[in-house]
DNA sequence: ACATGCAGAGAAACCGTTTACAGGACGGTG
DNA sequence: CACCGTCCTGTAAACGGTTTCTCTGCATGT
């Protein structure tokens, strides 16, 4: 059923029918109103590549994400969508497990099927491969990058803030050693947490000698790591970790160990999730505006993409602050605050 | 840069340039090569729209999801989109909040855009709007309703006999009273779960008479309802909840309340999630295959899409087994097993 | 020398829209 | 009555590919 075959049946040409979908009140009602009804009859719809193809805009957005599993990520994935469905856009979703091959192989889709704008999610690609892809017309916006990256056009949440912060409140409570435990897989926010975390150390006036671990994300390798300062009796007085996952293995692991929290270990996390609140301590941890990153990005996209005639050819950024969510298992404020009241 | 110009540069006509893509064993090699250099060089990928107008395939597929934060819904997430990629096909990403308006406008924009086909997940709509779609031509498949949804070409998870097992393996122990935990958003699911259990139970030679209490998911509305069951003292020998959140809920309340589990209260989940494993003690589960699910959806989608011209008019099932995670939240089984030595 | 077959390349029709332009009806005005 | 503007509608040319059909040139066999 096309547009010829509706014009045939309704009795009037092809760009009446186009009229009436796409400028109604350029055609008589009593035309207009017959017009729907036969479309609606047949249940006509139109092409959208017949459209796209004069119009040149395909009224989707494409969105490039390492993986699902992560609930920051899912938070992304939510807000950006929302965005879009109102916008009346649809999204393209590709899942590249963080492989730069994937990710270059799903560029290339997104080149090729004419996307109006792409959002890459803490991506590997090198920075003038996305470039190239700018040039040829299509908005890019990096999200979870910083601008270190080298990348221009990003929103991000300000870890390295939210690291000195968490830090600070660490500090709080007096306690000597504290240790952070970061994860590999993410550089780029490692780099940024170990600076508020060092920037916040040294403030206090101590030598940044705290030893960092690298390790996998994930509630396994907190246990293990937990499990091996323990048995080393290398514990810190407390510990920062860079994910939620890790801090729950370690609280499981002194939990096993019969360590007391937050006495002889306290704990905090870079990011926060429902569980952290449901453990024995609840644990301190930061809350990320993850929902919103993604809406704002969605923002950011959509600015790029219908101010297009304005290009800024400057670099964008929207950061967002972390939120710090305080609860047991870093000491008890309360009397810290008697101590100094 | 189109088709036209690459022509003219080459030297040759649009067809050879067509045919360099399409049908590359049709041209001679010295001239494929030289328009792949020119193709290059301008750096010329072919409009996805003018190709999609007179092929009339998209390659391309859409999956309307109810959210995304649930970790099931993730992993089914996660394998169609797998196998999506891997037969070289996009996917349209609709998240539908559960809501049947934002299904029924998202399955317009995937008729609009002619997609190959779709996938539903736990869809609201009604079964005669999806046949409309079919009856359009594109192929539709439903993930996570069973035969009783009145939908054909399905794929879901058994859980009438996850729900049985799960039962039977509470009623080894002995336990007098089993109450069942249901969430009233799932309704679909929550009839098959207390089919399980009605059978389990009354096989066993009992009345089923144990209530049922309906809730919305979640750790809250856990909390709240064994909160209340042990205020009123009205707490059951054993549990079983639909979801892990309710589950890890319950703990909590136990936890706090000081009653000893499994001694005085069993509790098992309709389904897994790594927690689960984590907490004290570790709640028996059903390991849900939610990521094969996904990829079992894509099979039977691709297996439709690929194969329309044998159209088999006839409901199509695929049944996933999930399997009973034994953790220590329902009694010990060594126990048991000395029992009858 | 000539018919035959075949491979490679070009011309043109087609896919289903949108829209610039043109045309026709109608009512008001000089 | 001629003229003009306003409204509505129709015609046809894009948009950028794919593909069918046709044509050319060359090698082969007789």
């Amino acid at each position: 059923m096309n547009i010829r075959k509706v014009a045939q049946m309704a009795g009037v040409s092809v760009a009446t029918i186009s009229r009436v979908l796409n400028h109604p009140e350029q055609v008589l009602p009593e035309t207009r109103e017959h017009v729907l009804a036969v479309m609606k009859e047949q249940n006509y719809t139109p092409n959208w590549f017949a459209r796209g193809l004069n119009l040149g805009t395909t009224k989707t957005i494409a969105l490039l994400i390492p993986d699902i599993e992560s609930e920051t990520h899912q938070k992304i994935i939510s807000g950006i969508e929302t965005v879009a469905r109102n916008k009346g856009y649809a999204v393209f979703f590709c899942n590249t497990h963080g492989k730069a091959d994937i990710e270059e192989e799903s560029l290339d889709m997104c080149e090729n099927r004419r996307v109006d704008g792409i959002a890459f999610v803490s991506s590997n690609l090198p920075e003038s491969r996305v470039l190239q892809t700018r040039e040829n017309g299509i908005p890019c916006v990096h999200v979870g990058k910083n601008r270190n990256s080298g990348c221009d056009t990003l929103c991000y949440i300000d870890f390295e803030e939210g690291a000195y912060r968490l830090t600070r409140h660490l500090l709080t409570f007096g306690y000597g050693r504290i240790d952070l435990l970061l994860d590999v897989a993410e550089c780029h926010q490692s780099a940024q947490i170990e600076a508020g975390f060092s920037n916040a150390v040294r403030e206090s006036g101590r030598a940044v000698e705290s030893k960092r671990v690298m390790e996998e994300g994930g509630v396994q390798s907190g246990y293990t790591v937990a499990q091996r300062m323990i048995q080393r009796n290398d514990l810190p007085a407390a510990l920062i970790t860079a994910g939620d996952g890790q801090a729950l293995g370690v609280l499981k692991a002194a939990q096993d160990a019969g360590i007391a929290m937050p006495q002889k270990l306290a704990l905090a996390s870079m990011t926060d999730s429902p569980v952290c609140g449901l453990v024995n301590p609840p644990v301190t941890a930061l809350e990320l505006p993850a929902s919103k990153l993604g809406m704002a990005a969605g923002r950011l996209l959509f600015d790029n993409i219908e101010n297009k005639e304005f290009e800024l050819g400057v670099p964008q950024e929207m950061v967002l602050q972390p939120k710090l969510k305080i609860r047991k298992s870093c000491g008890n404020l309360k009397y810290i605050y008697e101590l100094f009241d």
